[in-house]
DNA sequence: ATGAAAGCGCTAACAG
DNA sequence: CTGTTAGCGCTTTCAT
């Protein structure tokens, strides 16, 4: 059995009271009393129960984050950044794998609501009127990464997917090529698909090049299955591409794949820049050109900026990450 | 405010320890009260407080689990395993990211005991006896994940190292092969390190191979980078090799980088097997074959145990996973 | 500077 | 079948 605050008040010949003021540097003893406690303390090996100090101090110290997904390299990035930032201002993170579950995730939501935790992450999936309702009750701070809530105004934390696309498309347009062809996620997917497409169409407009329909290829997912598909797909739509812009690393990896089993050659025939800046973009051959998300950052920030709420009880602004293009070695000069 | 079980109380006009009753179900009052109080819930939105239910309880249906880095494919398989099987028990999981760091280690050790986890997962690295210390403690279950302890006897899941190793290079030998090289990671890991060097070298000494200590070259870790560098060390050192197994799925597709720029071409003049069966495997060129470990099963595997371990009060028996090989292209009979 | 006591929201005897 | 009551381990007035 753990010792409680009793055990040490008794050993120490104090009231709990006097023990708790030390524990939580509160003014009011002597210094010999405080001397007596932290001996007590030491002896027992006593660790505050905080299980009982959550249920009085209606703070657990505790935040919850919703991923879609946890195993792929885009949610454990972020994760990584969440809980790195947490940790060092002394929370601790309940993560939940929602599998794109709607009776899941409103599931979770009751489930953290009963363990009261102090606020949620939700990440990557459209927040819906039914989570938003949840979550209102709860009454407690939330941030979106990677997500969007059109009628509901959360704060966010995110790239500007449509710009960070448009600059892509703009590189590949500087190294001379004009037949730009995409591959993008779903069209129903409001993030990470739509308006990257509009980047992309927008870049090529703007620059006076051909950018119709024919030139988007849609895919199920952001997989690399997805990517394999979705290649010969496009290719075969449109003949004459010198460059594909790709939604997602791990679908620009499949194509790079599949292009391999069509025998053609990356970036001698056709160039590809990616999205996300994944490792994987880094351990393929050729390593990706691809367009970086600060995912790391993303999740840190997002951590900070939703402890920041729990703290001083009020909003906060969203934030809009800066993207860059990382240059490797899967886009050539035309 | 969240309404309590008083308010619920109130509003059914019962009291509370009926409504508790209710709440989870024990027997002890009739249809119509059952029926007056649930409408009051349902009225209240009424969501048990599991801080005040774990402090009485001492229970927390929690846990807590260790990885010495969240942000790479091996872990986030396996946490994704532990999570839908906490999940599906009703458990929530907090996540720590160590990072291989023994001070804060600790501190999330004590973090885990303040906040009376139910019981630990931890995983990958070797329980060293501080830690032991501290979770013995703490008086909660362990589970070992991919990792020993030598001197005190926790119940672990994994595979047996030593033994996969083995068989893949078995399976190279039976391809033909008879100048085999490895790439291991640090020969200090007593896990993923020694064990399956002894089951290279063993491998080739049964079938009568040439086995000796230049054959295998020790990296730096088991990322990427280690193995890119490996390589071509490991190829200076034995100028006639025909085939490689290497320590896991990352070195191998670094080896592969790095045997692309040489000009050696995988599978044709370089059979390569790597170990783990992560995404990446699939996603290289050519696709990887590899020794697989059933990463989600072992985190689901682990997990349970860990539950029933907590639910029984008993302990359980470690358990050896079935390792296997999957056949993609990276191998190459001669 | 210190202690007594109330109470956070819940469960579990114990009584009726 | 139902209610009363005593805590779980802690923080926090309010006295002293």
């Amino acid at each position: 059995m753990n010792p409680t605050i009793k055990d040490v008040a008794k050993k120490a010949k104090v009231s709990t009271a006097t023990v708790s003021r030390i524990l939580n540097d509160l003014p009011g003893y002597s210094a010999k009393t405080k001397e007596k406690v932290l001996q007590a303390i030491e002896e027992l090996g006593y660790q505050p129960n905080a299980v009982a100090r959550g249920l009085i101090m209606k703070k657990t110290r505790t935040i919850g984050v919703l991923f879609p997904d946890v195993s792929n390299s885009f949610a454990s990035e972020i994760l990584n950044g969440i809980e790195d930032a947490c940790n060092e201002m002394g929370h601790s993170v309940i993560v939940c794998n929602t599998a794109s579950n709607g009776i899941r995730t409103k599931k979770y939501l009751q489930v953290l609501n009963e363990k009261r935790v102090d606020g949620i992450i939700y990440t990557s999936e459209m927040m819906k009127d039914e989570y938003h309702d949840i979550i209102q009750k709860m009454n407690v701070p939330v941030m979106l990464l990677s997500s969007v809530s059109y009628k509901h105004q959360l704060p966010y934390v995110r790239v500007d997917d449509r710009h960070a696309v448009y600059n892509g498309t703009e590189y590949l347009i500087k190294k001379g090529h004009e037949k730009i062809g995409m591959i993008s996620g779903p069209k129903t997917d409001l993030i990470a698909g739509l308006p990257r497409v509009e980047g992309f169409q927008s870049a090529l407009k703007e620059n006076g090049l051909a950018h119709g329909e024919p030139l988007v290829e849609y895919a199920d997912g952001f997989g690399f299955k997805d990517g394999v598909v979705a290649l010969p797909k496009l290719l075969r739509k449109n003949k004459d591409l010198t460059a594909v812009v790709i939604a997602s690393d791990e679908m620009a990896v499949g194509a790079i794949s599949a292009a391999y089993r069509m025998g053609v050659k990356i970036p001698e025939q056709l160039s590809i820049i990616g999205y996300d800046n994944l490792p994987v973009s880094e351990m393929s051959i050729p390593p990706l050109t691809t367009i970086e998300q600060p995912l790391y950052e993303m999740g840190s920030k997002s951590a900070e900026l939703l402890l920041k709420m729990i703290q001083t009880g009020e909003g906060v602004e969203s934030v809009i990450m800066r993207h860059h293009i990382v240059e490797r070695e899967s886009v050539r000069a035309r």
